[in-house]
DNA sequence: GTCGTCTTAGAAAGGCCTTTCTTGAAAAAA
DNA sequence: TTTTTTCAAGAAAGGCCTTTCTAAGACGAC
């Protein structure tokens, strides 16, 4: 182990192991043929210094990084997570790093790390989830997209459409739309014919799908618009218990509570509960995601399982495989039918 | 728009504004006197091309390369996801780029990315949470800790002690061992005396502690050896659910689960649930960790807090603010009480 | 009008690796 | 033995940016 002042390069190595850089290269790369014996003392100059590749330099030359860019909300929520993880699922069998960036939620910082990541030669992006419907913000993607295509890579859209007129992305379609028209059927045909409808927030992709899918499965059921109340809320379990205390405390009549996604569900399951609300007996819930707790809560929640590791691996797939621009439909959504949801009671 | 065969350069840039590289170069780095009119142009040509600077070739020089490495075993674990959050809360107020590598738990898979992430040039590595105890595998660790200090970056160890020997690191201490102890007295004033401990992988430095923690507890509390029952699990839900269920089909005599972490105690809420036995009447169930969800789960997790965002935040300020070996103590852990653990039965 | 001082910009080297083009030597073929 | 082929290795250019050193011009001061 020898302590230097500068890094070591391959030029040390090169010249500890009595060859040129090119053969350490060759070496390292194994991609041209290097005889046993200089390959072994190339070897032992490796490991003499503890040497390791310089990926800024070689970038230079092949304009790839080994980065795949992750973007979403926040790894704490399990939709993301479960994304995540099928994300790396495909690049672990890679040499490719996934970074996975946080945004809050912020298209800002969205674009931010689109172009910090565009700044590492990313070799793909993948924007996981909901995305704004600003128009600024969609024209700020399509730029990205383009400059992400004219550098060999591929931007993303995973679980949210397209902007429109971009033609260098991929996608893999989620269907939003017909999962919360899935569990609103399923509310309706329970009998729930006064339904509090805990949505994300404005202005976001995700959001207008879902309410889009609740609002158009209330309406064939027959369900007048007036007796579903919506309520827009962060997705964060805090808010689906405050918006559903708050109607509590307003009075509001319903006897379903339909969540766009599981976390504000178990957030409503936490007010009834501390309301005194029976669930399923006096107020049914349903979620969106099946995220892995909705199993465990009590009452287990009935909810949409949107196949989110397969969205993202799906995604990783597209991003390192293909390297084109198309599209992949995700699995179809499914009701999962558990406690939280139960007819209504008709009195 | 302008669609080139190669990446758009600095050059390019360089010559669409009529001035040299160097020029360029300086308007976007703002760090030397660039004349209004001239910087005006080169901002146009900027924009015109969609330029975005190439960080390898930066990184070539400065030797940095604007990555904070974060290794873990699984986002999609509460525990993980919440250090993760704290991480990026610091990350998020610099340029850093905080990337985080799921490793499955598996220590092959840590140094695989520990290279990678030397390879990259990272600024700092985090490895955060529980390692292998494998004599090599430390090994190699310390190896990669000297690596990345000789280029200039720092390994930081999150919950985790630092393997004998190392000089070149940094750690943010957790008090595994207190946060079993604390548990386990609180289960032992409470009146039980017979105990199934679920503990984590063997080999394993969390391990370790937390179940030396609990039987040093045991003891001074004057419960007998062979009246803790052990099991291993992988710490996942479905691990704890099982390790329970065995448990009760062997007929195994206890009044109280310790489970090594949230997932695991869920795990055994939902066997015991399914068993019919009543928690916290018949069986009383503590768990360590405190992941949001702890609190949402019926009957409400009492479990130790360990200040996990605190703990990432910690290791993100050492590792990229002071950059020098050192250590720092996240805030104490803490019993958290709520509905899970009941005075024994006295039958 | 000349000299000195700022201010702003350019030239060129350097950072680390890969790869094409060459070359030298050894092995195979004639 | 001579010629051709094969194998292994080196030289050097190139990839994109930063920064030091140098210089041109503008402006004030004397």
């Amino acid at each position: 182990m020898v302590i230097t002042e500068r890094q070591t390069t391959l030029n040390d190595v090169a010249s500890r192991a009595g060859v040129s850089p090119a053969t350490v290269s060759r070496v390292l790369n194994g991609n041209y043929p290097v005889a046993t014996s200089t390959r072994d003392r190339v070897l032992e100059a490796v490991r003499h210094y503890d040497y390791v590749l310089n990926v800024h330099a070689r970038a230079l030359i092949h304009a790839q990084s080994g980065i795949l860019g992750v973007i979403l909300a926040d790894v704490s929520d399990p939709f993301f997570s479960e994304v995540a993880r099928g994300v790396q699922s495909v690049t672990a069998q890679t040499d490719l790093l996934a970074v996975i960036c946080n945004t809050g939620s912020d298209p800002d910082q969205e674009l931010k790390y689109l172009n910090l990541l565009r700044t590492h030669r990313a070799d793909a992006v993948i924007l996981v989830g909901a995305g704004s419907e600003h128009p600024r913000i969609q024209g700020e993607l399509v730029r990205h997209a383009e400059g992400l295509a004219r550098q060999g890579s591929l931007l993303v859209f995973c679980g949210r459409p397209l902007p429109g007129g971009t033609t260098a992305a991929g996608a893999v379609d989620v269907d939003n739309h017909g999962a919360t028209e899935l569990a609103m059927v399923h509310l309706a045909r329970l009998g729930h014919r006064r339904i509090l409808y805990l949505a994300g927030p404005p202005a976001n992709t995700t959001t207008t799908a879902r309410l889009a899918g609740a609002l158009g499965a209330a309406k064939k059921r027959r369900i007048a618009r007036r007796d579903v109340t919506v309520r827009a809320g962060d997705l964060s379990r805090r808010s689906g218990q405050e918006l559903v205390e708050e109607a509590l405390s307003e009075g509001l009549d319903f006897t379903a509570v339909l969540a766009s996604n599981d976390l504000m569900a178990i957030g409503a399951l936490v007010a009834l509960r501390r309301a005194g609300i029976g669930v399923p007996d006096q107020v049914s819930v349903v979620g969106i995601d099946d995220i892995p707790i909705a199993a465990d809560v009590t009452p287990a929640l009935t909810t949409v399982r949107l196949p989110m590791e397969e969205m993202g691996a799906a995604a990783a797939k597209l991003a390192v495989q293909e390297r084109m621009p198309g599209s992949r439909s995700a699995p179809p959504v499914q009701l999962i039918e558990r406690e939280s949801a139960a007819p209504a009671r008709t009195d």
